[in-house]
DNA sequence: AACGCATACAACCGCATGGAA
DNA sequence: ATTCCATGCGGTTGTATGCGT
C-alpha cells in the first residue's frame, strides 16, 4: 500500500519563505508550541506543507540557532565527530546545539569536504602525502595518542572512540535529551540565555533584507538569507511596519538577555508588567529547554576530551 | 557590462522510525 | 499484529550570489 503524500500537492506553496510567512509560523508556535505540525497549515492559513513548516522552524526560525561563519573550534569538532559518527548530522548537531543538522551538513559538503580533499591531495610529494595521511589518522583518532600509529592500531582506536562516542551519546540522551554542551563559549556562559538568542534575530535579519528588497523591487520576495544586509526601510508593500508587528510579537526577546541579540529589542521600552504578560507558555518551553545543561555536562568528558589540541594544526599548510 | 561558471545554502523529497489506535 | 500518523533524518536539488573572463 502506497504511502499517501504528506500534504496535498495542490495549492501548496513551495520555495523560499517570505517574512510574512515566517511571522505567521513563529506566532503560531509562540502560542501553541512546536509540534502537531499537521495542524499548522490549517490553523495558520499558511499554504505550506506541514513538513515544510516544521523544517522552516527547526532549521531557521527556532530560537538558539546561530548562523554564519563556523568557528575553528566548531570546524574541528565537526571533523572529529564526522570521523567518528559518519554522516549522522543530527547526532553531530546534538553536540553543537547552536547549529542545525542541515547547517552542519551544508558546511561539511561545501567547505570541510573540500578542505580535507585539498589536504590529502595538496602535496605532490608522495612521502608528504603519506605523512599527512598519518597526521590525519593521528588527529582524527583518540585523544590519548601523541604519536602516530599503524593502520591496525588506528582502526582499533577508532573503534574505541566510536564506543566512547556512543557512550557519551547515551549519556546525553539519558538526561532528557539535553544536548551535550562542549563549546567552551557555552561552557563559559553564566546562563544559557546569552548564547540562546530568540528567533527574533533570525527573522529580524531576514525582515531587514526583505524590506530592502521590497523597496527596491516590490515584486520580488526574498526569504531567508543571513547575508542580507540591513535596511532602514521596514515597511512591506502593503505599508505595514513589519518590524513593529514583529516586535509586538516578540517583545519577550529581551527576557533572554543579550541586548545585542536583537535589533528589534533595542527599541523596547522597559515595562515589567508587559514583560510578565509576554512571558508566555512558549517562553517557558524555551526556558525548560535550556535547563539542566549543567547536569548533562557531567560525565560528558569522554567526548569533550577529544584531542582538539592534536588537530589544532589540522589545516595548517 | 555581459556572460558563464562556481559556490553556498535554503528547501524539498523520500525513506525510516516510533508510538498510538 | 497491523495500520496509520507524526516526526526525524540524510541525500539531493534549486536558486541566489559571487567571481573570473
Amino acid at each position: 500500500m502506497g504511502r499517501p503524500p504528506c500534504c496535498d500537492k495542490l495549492g501548496v506553496k513551495k520555495g523560499p519563505w517570505t517574512p510574512e510567512e515566517d511571522i505567521m509560523l513563529v506566532s503560531y508556535v509562540q502560542q501553541h508550541g512546536p509540534g502537531n505540525w499537521r495542524q499548522v497549515p490549517t490553523n495558520t492559513g499558511l499554504r505550506r506543507c506541514s513538513k515544510s513548516c516544521r523544517l522552516r522552524w527547526t532549521n531557521y526560525l527556532r530560537p538558539g540557532i546561530r548562523r554564519g561563519d563556523f568557528t575553528d573550534e566548531e570546524e574541528k569538532m565537526i571533523i572529529q565527530l564526522q570521523a567518528l559518527l559518519g554522516n549522522k548530522w543530527a547526532a553531530i548537531a546534538s553536540y553543537l546545539p547552536e547549529r542545525t543538522d542541515n547547517d552542519i551538513k551544508n558546511y561539511w559538503n561545501t567547505h570541510l569536504k573540500k578542505k580535507l580533499r585539498k589536504l590529502q591531495m595538496g602535496s605532490d610529494e608522495h612521502d608528504l602525502i603519506h605523512e599527512r595521511k598519518d597526521r590525519f589518522m593521528c588527529s582524527t583518532t583518540s585523544s590519548s595518542s601523541s604519536h602516530c600509529i599503524s593502520k591496525g592500531q588506528w582502526e582499533k582506536r577508532l573503534q574505541t572512540d566510536i564506543h566512547l562516542a556512543k557512550q557519551a551519546l547515551n549519556d546525553a540522551l539519558s538526561v532528557d535529551h539535553k544536548p551535550l554542551i562542549i563549546s567552551p563559549q557555552i561552557m563559559k556562559s553564566p546562563t544559557q540565555t546569552s548564547v540562546y538568542p530568540s528567533s527574533t534575530d533570525n527573522i529580524a535579519k531576514l525582515l531587514k533584507g526583505f524590506m530592502k528588497n521590497s523597496t527596491s523591487n516590490n515584486k520580488k520576495t526574498c526569504s531567508n538569507s543571513s547575508t542580507r544586509e540591513s535596511s532602514d526601510e521596514c515597511k512591506n508593500s502593503s505599508g505595514v511596519d513589519l518590524s513593529e508587528a514583529f516586535e509586538s510579537l516578540f517583545g519577550f526577546d529581551r527576557c533572554f538577555g543579550s541586548p545585542n541579540n536583537s535589533e528589534f529589542s533595542q527599541s523596547n521600552t522597559s515595562n515589567e508588567s508587559k514583560e510578565e504578560l509576554q512571558f508566555t507558555m512558549f517562553e517557558n518551553w524555551l526556558l525548560d529547554e535550556t535547563a539542566g545543561d549543567d547536569v548533562v555536562n557531567q560525565g560528558k568528558e569522554d567526548l569533550s576530551n577529544f584531542a582538539f589540541d592534536e588537530t589544532t594544526d589540522f589545516f595548517d599548510d
